[in-house]
RNA sequence: GCACCCAUAGCUCAGCUGGAUAGAGCGCUGCCCUCCGAAGGCAGAGGUCUCAGGUUCGAAUCCUGAUGGGUGCGCCA
């Protein structure tokens, strides 16, 4: 159920009547009208814009389709009134049955209430992370892995058919630089002197990792050239980050379902068959870049290099796609790896990045539109940066030092539901503070917090209710009188409700759960609020001496309390079941 | 130099395919617990939506330009 669309739908087949006899010209499009609430309350439940936005193909004046339409809508018993008011605005208020049934309706429909049919079970796949295999996940990381966790939930709640996939840039030299630091702690493991040059990576997280090898393979690799055991450390070592990788997100609740390896597509010919694919529409050709102007690289040197006609796809420049070796760039295995998703039948891809890759969106697009013709849409959704502090001060990070904080460290300071909510109260594009002390700070201003007591204080009411005998499951409340709820502050906590899936749908459409994470805040509001009048007047409390009232005004509470655990599931947060 | 992102209350930020008098939290002022969890609620003060043009019946929202900030820019990924 939602309302908002049903509301439009009505309006819709009432234009199409108004076409048929002759009141508005027919052929009329409708695309734009919309039936939104509106900013202020006193004009009712929602609004359209319908006339003012087919005024002027009809030729007409927006108050004369206005007052045309109102009473075709009047004539549904879900419409109580329909006023022409501002610029040709119809204002539309609803009847309580309305309000009624969507406590109903989430009572019946459980967390389930909200999910959407838009996405048509279109196969979208969400590759997030994507970190390189070289160490644990650090916040950075951490944004990128909750973010695209929350947006491939709330698509799959949209009705689409998500894969969640982490690719694995295993096949680059930064893996080589891996494997080398990597036996640097295997000579360490041995007892010899070792120095951590420029070019390795001196974190202690690779000192279990030396001592793995060593117990692996005892004193084999002492003593020996790099091309005796690189091949075989490299694989060893990137086994292990990939595992600790993998429980970084399991700490953070993130399951991918698809892990593929960069490396996996060397000799397989598929890099090659990509670019191939390419090269067929002339796409690729030897040719010599322009030096970036203003700021010149110290070794500039025109060269001829293999590229990559990006720009015939709206980039700024063309991309090298192999090195002056002849191997390939990392461009090449990412054009081939993108390749693959859009042959194994997604519908529409997204990446999710950190900022830092930003640079790199207009590539991959047009890399994309070239080989799918167009046919399979790419986004690229950057996360910000996250500021991480404690008490206000700064926490340094040093990648010299090996001091970063990692993943797993904000998970053992604030757990994994804050730390999921946190990352989630801000757009992906906008620069994120996270600060480890305030967001467990119990107030107002820690909407964490805040949300989860709202939940907790409906389950605090709940059991309340169930000491004074009342049945409080879900069946059981779903056959209460709801017409007990008449108070227009009920309404408004129910009208919050029937927002819910009107929510999700744009939220999803946008590809911003932080607007779930702000909607769950406003729900709370609402009832803490609604609470609060309580205090004042005792028949808007939830549980009363009447038990069959009591029973009603407890389903509106039970149905607050299903819409949070379900945008908190969308979020991936556990509902809080009392504060301590 | 070029590209991308950003600019909204003193501070941190929302703002729906463009819609009516631009919202929230913090901070500030004043109220509300013999009453379902006051770790809460209510009310008030606080705005040139960076600036200048343009499109539109209508612009914080779309377009152009300027200013300020972030990120990136040929064989690293």
């Amino acid at each position: 159920m939602n309302i908002f669309a049903d509301i439009r739908a009505l309006t819709l087949t009432a234009l199409a009547d108004m076409a048929r006899d002759g009141t508005i010209p027919d052929g009329l499009d409708t695309g734009n009208v919309a039936v939104e609430p509106p900013r202020d309350a006193a004009h009712g439940d929602m609004a359209t814009n319908a006339a003012m936005v087919l005024a002027k193909p009809a030729g007409m004046k927006p108050r004369d389709i206005a007052e045309a339409l109102a009473p075709r809508l009047t004539a549904d018993p879900r419409v109580e009134a329909a006023e022409v008011a501002g610029p040709g605005f119809l204002n539309i208020r609803l009847s309580a049955r309305v309000w009624q049934d969507t406590v109903a309706a989430v009572l019946a429909e459980g967390t389930d209430y909200g999910r959407s049919d838009m996405g048509a079970g279109r196969k979208v796949n969400v590759e997030y992370v994507s970190a390189n295999p070289t160490g644990p996940l650090h916040v950075g990381h951490t944004r990128g892995a909750v973010f695209g966790d929350a947006l491939a939930s709330l698509l799959a709640f949209a009705g689409h058919e998500v894969t969640r996939e982490y690719y694995i840039n295993d096949g680059g030299a930064q893996v080589d630089v891996l494997a080398r630091s990597v036996y640097l702690r295997y000579l360490e493991a041995h007892g010899k002197p070792v120095e951590f040059v420029d070019g390795t990576y001196p974190g202690d997280y690779l000192v279990p990792v030396g001592e793995a090898l060593k117990a692996k393979v005892g004193d084999a690799y002492l003593d020996k050239g790099e091309q005796y055991w690189l091949d075989e450390v490299r694989s060893f070592a990137t086994e292990a980050m990939m595992d600790l990788i993998r429980s970084d997100l399991a700490l953070l609740g993130v399951e991918m379902d698809v892990f593929s390896s960069e490396k996996a597509l060397y000799g397989t010919g598929r890099i090659e068959a990509a670019i191939d694919t390419l090269d067929a529409k002339g796409l690729i050709y030897r040719g010599t870049l322009e030096p970036p102007k203003g700021k010149l690289p110290d070794d500039w040197e025109p060269r001829e290099q293999t590229l990559f006609r990006s720009t015939a796809y709206g980039d700024d420049v063309d991309r090298p796609i192999m090195k002056s070796d002849g191997s390939w760039t990392y461009f090449a295995p990412d054009i081939a790896y993108h390749y693959d998703k859009t042959k194994r039948g997604f519908d529409a891809l997204i990446d999710v990045f950190g900022a830092d890759h930003g640079g790199y969106v207009k590539r991959m697009k047009a890399a994309v539109a070239a080989l799918t013709d167009g046919a399979v849409p790419l986004d690229i959704k950057l996360t910000q940066l996250v500021r991480l502090t404690r008490g206000g001060e700064q926490l340094k990070m040093s990648k010299r030092a090996g001091t970063f904080v990692t993943l797993s460290d904000v998970v053992e300071m604030v757990g994994r539901d804050v730390t999921r909510f946190v990352m989630l109260t801000r757009k992906n594009d906008a620069p994120l503070d996270f600060d480890v002390d305030e967001v467990l700070e119990q107030s107002k201003d820690n909407p964490v917090w805040y949300v989860q007591y709202a939940h907790a204080r409906i389950m605090s009411i709940l059991s309340k209710a169930s000491e004074s005998g009342i049945n409080v499951s879900d069946a059981d409340l779903a056959g209460a009188d709801l017409t007990h709820l008449g108070h227009s502050a009920e309404q408004a906590l129910a009208a919050k409700l029937a927002e819910w899936p009107r929510l999700v749908e744009i939220a999803a459409r946008t590809q911003e759960p932080h607007r779930v994470a702000f909607y769950l805040y406003d729900l709370a509001q609402a009832l803490h609020a609604h609470y609060n009048r309580g205090n004042e007047e005792p028949a808007l409390r939830f549980v009363q001496d009447d038990a069959e009232i009591s029973r009603s005004k407890i389903a509106l509470a039970r149905a607050v309390s299903i819409v949070i655990a379900s945008g908190l599931g969308i979020l991936g947060v556990e509902p809080a079941q009392q504060m301590r």
